[in-house]
DNA sequence: GCGCCAATGCTACACTATAACAATCCGTCC
DNA sequence: GGACGGATTGTTATAGTGTAGCATTGGCGC
């Protein structure tokens, strides 16, 4: 896995594995819910998981391109809205980047922690700060819909 | 005013005034910190005040190029990253979009709450949240650097 | 076979942002 | 006054991100 890219925040990991769950975990879903993970879409979330840096979508089209010729741009960006529309990765907005998401199947709005020196980008769950963006919205009788935290700055790794 | 915009939620307001104020605060930062609020830039920051909803830069190039017909798109994005530099304003990321700053001065990163219905795009500054984005970037010995919230959904004028 | 629908192919284009270098302006120093 | 230097703006070109619109394909039910 030479293109693997950094691991989780403080830990490597196999990341083979690591990309075969997220496939496994898509596919299932994806039965279940009837819809369909089409070799192109699987493709696509395979090379989003290739690394847990947000990759850009002509990144991806590059990528593709290597199995599916004809692939162009409004190839990517679909399989990149079904993936995203199924809740299987996110879209990382101050990058223009996707990232595979690590509660796939629990659609939410993620939180992001971005390693501006190494790019690994870490989604954490945190309830406390779900609740307070809740609360920020409601106290101006505001429904929220998306919410989008990204928070740049130095991993543990790279600060040291 | 007819390009005026929404006004701040639940309320309209003297939108002139509005504008007048976020000018005469600027002129009074560049003018402390030794920074100049050339023409230019001063012009590009009353467009971005037009409205309080989050304006693409090659609107304020349009609107630029009527005062200033030389305008090209590096004209507008130099004036946007001063008045960025400068804490004047605020890029909405999930929309490509600027939007004037309402604590212009103190530097801090915003937290937005953007209508998808009118556009509208309430800057708020919740004591809770920034610490809850704090304690959660600790968590992970992450060196939070610059922090990017936006809910995006439906104000309460539109909600109804 | 035929109609239908989802997915993909394909061309072109719109929108967002920056690189790179030239010209100008203004203040300072000699 | 003239040379230098830094900041700002002018100018051309191009890179990067994303979509519109329509044609084609392929599976499935009838």
């Amino acid at each position: 896995m030479a293109a693997q890219g950094a691991a989780h925040a403080h830990q490597t990991h196999n990341h083979r594995a690591c990309i075969e769950d997220a496939l496994a975990t898509a596919r299932e879903l994806c039965a279940a819910r009837g819809v369909q993970l089409t070799p192109i879409r699987e493709k696509v979330l395979q090379i989003v998981w290739r690394s847990h840096k947000p990759v850009g979508a002509y990144d991806v089209l590059d990528e593709l391109s290597r199995s599916h010729k004809s692939a162009r741009p409004p190839t990517v960006y679909r399989a990149l809205d079904f993936l995203m529309g199924e809740g299987l990765i996110h879209k990382i907005e101050s990058l223009n980047a996707y990232l595979g998401c690590v509660e796939a199947g629990a659609p939410h709005s993620g939180q992001f922690l971005i390693c501006r020196h190494c790019g690994a980008t870490e989604e954490i769950v945190d309830r406390k700060l779900e609740t307070a963006l809740e609360a920020a919205a409601k106290r101006t009788q505001f429904a929220a819909e998306r919410k989008v935290v990204e928070i740049s700055g130095l991993c543990a790794r790279c600060a040291s």
